[in-house]
DNA sequence: AATGAAAGGATTAAGCC
DNA sequence: GGCTTAATCCTTTCATT
């Protein structure tokens, strides 16, 4: 399995700004032909980097509602936090929901209706939540990703951008991008000296 | 202005599921044309019920850091919200900015390094934000929209889902879907007691 | 919103480094 | 393995009804 470079890095950020450009110009751009640019796709798709082609949409136009931010607390020995995760993911109202270190979840709602406790209470069964606190929303937005540096690569060492100078390692069966030799040599360096820490 | 019909929200659908469909494809699923279906686009397009074409990425498998729910409380008399909002938008490590109704921002970031609070300092003058709280995460997800009734028009008053014998309305320049005259009627009649009240 | 023709894009296969 | 070119096939667009 190969290293993303700064073609893929270019492509993600041609396709996010519009998932339908065509190929061809996408090969243009980054002076590659299309069916290259198609391979190199294709391999995004399967390494999971891409997960998919979609839309972005304007919810608020479909789906009235109270926009929340829904704090749950999963109890204990009751189902595990993942699968109410994608019982709230499943219902169309929830649009994003991020599970804490805590293993509680934050999920972004539009309840179908202004009694958000009634909502929680129809979707889990008493036992499922120990606790919840509602926040009321007045706006969400997302990165649109377009322009600027947002698939830029940083170096784990010094945080600067990588070019194509830059030199990358795997560690542990993890991938670090870095802008010199130097930062990579310092960063295990030290990543070594954590490891020893840790025995 | 014509109003969403079920072969619209079965296209967004559709297209949600893959944004690089082939029209002629949605056409077949549809039972129209593929110049009627790319009309239906153009028209959701403008009306911004379609941002546009994107991909869903896996972000963990780009940008290294530490993913964070981040609650900041905006300083009254610094910079508005707003602007806040953009400029963390804008730094590439924040994927969602949630508003609440109390003017605080809650934000997913993958912050570039371990260091949070060296990053908002970095990101912001010192003023500008008054207090934070940072919340570790070990997970974000959100809802990929593939089956179900996500897109589903749902009746303002009674919540019930609307099908095709459903009526609409705008009112003060938003858009209301019923599942029936009655519910309509209702609603309006709620809608202007409303007003009376707030004058 | 459908049709049909013209333009444009995607994909395949063969060959190269 | 990943690239290119050229040929084929498919999709989109535009003018027309």
């Amino acid at each position: 399995m190969h290293d993303l470079d700064e073609t893929d890095l270019e492509i993600l950020q041609l396709l996010t700004s519009n998932a339908r450009r065509p190929y061809s110009d996408i090969a243009d751009a980054v002076g590659l032909s299309p069916p290259a640019v198609s391979d190199r796709v294709a391999r995004l798709q399967e390494r999971g980097i891409i997960r998919g082609f979609t839309l972005d949409i304007d919810r608020s136009q479909l789906r009235k509602g109270t926009p929340v931010l829904l704090t749950l607390e999963i109890a204990t020995g009751s189902q595990d936090v993942s699968s109410v995760k994608e019982t709230l993911l499943d219902t169309g109202a929830v649009e994003n929901v991020f599970t804490t270190a805590e293993a509680d979840l934050v999920a972004y709602v539009r309840a179908p209706d202004t009694d958000v406790a009634g909502w929680l209470a129809a979707t889990f069964s008493e036992e499922t939540i120990d606790d919840f606190e509602v926040t009321l929303l007045s706006g969400a937005d997302w990165s649109p990703n377009v322009g600027g540096m947002e698939f830029a690569l940083t170096c784990a060492e010094c945080g600067n951008t990588v070019d194509s100078e830059g030199t990358s390692a795997r560690i542990d069966g993890d991938l670090y991008q870095f802008c010199c030799p130097s930062c990579e040599t310092r960063f295990e360096e030290k990543y070594e000296l954590l490891q020893q820490g840790a025995d």
